[in-house]
DNA sequence: GTTTAGCAATTGAACGTTCATTCGGTTGCA
DNA sequence: TGCAACCGAATGAACGTTCAATTGCTAAAC
């Protein structure tokens, strides 16, 4: 596959995030899609089986591009550190890419995830790496002993909760509220 | 409008409520809806202008039930005992309604709430109630100097992702877990 | 260097289905 | 008698998907 196809199948991506997000699943026709990607209808049936798998491929697509983004970080740094780092790595990615996470969530909340959830496996789009990253404290014994749905729900549920907060405008000079939040999950979880 | 009036509205509520959760927004024609609650399609369009009033509707519903029963609480508690009994009894609630929880997942996390935002005040469903319960503690000086938003990021994040934790079979034997949580979140917010 | 064969990519009109909504008529209660 | 509740077949628009036709590219053949 060349250059111009990941371009246009790109484009395709970027189209349904687009349109999903203002008009959801339902209210997004494929010919919009196409149109407002500047290809044919039937162009997107070369590269997608179906509506479904579009979609389903384009949360992969959404997992994959977030967790390469916020398990940049330096090896050098501290568990504390890259604790911090990844949280406000997640935070800041999703509030600059505001379709990509209400996509997630949408899709998170829908009947499809159950689907996938099923067929695919968690490192398929990159869910295995948070797993690791928090296990990787829990058996350095930095992390007191909490179960990992635990952190999870404190670690990304506060981080999207968040997010969500931000969007709905409940809360606008965010900087102080963020570090608060990842201050007390800190302290929360961590083996003092 | 008298008792079989609303048994029947809430028998349209009802079914929405299970379809949708199996087959979401789209996927779930009135027809079905009609068919599953026994009535005719036409008799929905009795009670509700359209689809998306039905579910703007069924939205507060939810959240009017929803609040109705978490804050069914004893007045002669301390406010850290309602602290943890509100949070409880919310979990409880979602876990044993959880096609209302994943509704309302998915109704947040979708267009339609952009709608009623504009539109409704929160006291619409009784979203408010949670904002004074909240305001009440900080005023008090009983929980420290941190923002709503950022409250509410811990108390009702870590309340739903553990619902979903759950739901998604990630977390079992979640005694254990709820109990961490709170305690977490009580330790992060309270001014020791 | 030119031709040609073949396949991938692309197009968008057409198809068949599904669905939200309407409406003319019926039922049942006050 | 009148009006609200209720019915479900009919309507028409919208949508996912198909497909026959066209274009564009690559590389083998000469």
């Amino acid at each position: 596959m060349n250059v111009q196809l990941l371009n246009k199948k790109e484009a395709i991506f970027e189209s349904t995030l687009t349109l999903i997000n203002e008009n959801g699943f339902h209210g997004t026709p494929m010919s919009q899609i196409a149109s407002h990607a500047n290809v044919a209808t039937g162009t997107i049936y070369h590269y997608f089986a179906s509506k479904d798998e579009l979609i389903t491929e384009l949360f992969a697509y959404c997992r994959v591009k977030t967790n390469e983004h916020i398990f940049n970080v330096e090896e050098s740094l501290s568990y504390k550190e890259k604790f911090f780092y990844i949280w406000n790595r997640l935070v800041d990615y999703y509030l600059a890419n505001k379709k990509i996470f209400w996509f997630i969530e949408q899709f998170y909340s829908s009947p499809y995830y159950e689907l996938i959830q099923k067929t695919k496996n968690p490192s398929y789009y990159g869910a295995d790496r948070m797993r690791m990253f928090l296990d990787e404290g829990i058996e350095a014994g930095i992390i007191r002993n909490v179960s990992f749905p635990t952190l999870i729900s404190l670690y990304i549920g506060a981080a999207t909760s968040h997010v969500k907060m931000v969007t709905y405008g409940f809360c606008q000079a965010q900087k102080q509220g963020r570090e608060d939040l990842i201050e007390i999950i800190w302290n929360g979880v961590n083996n003092k």
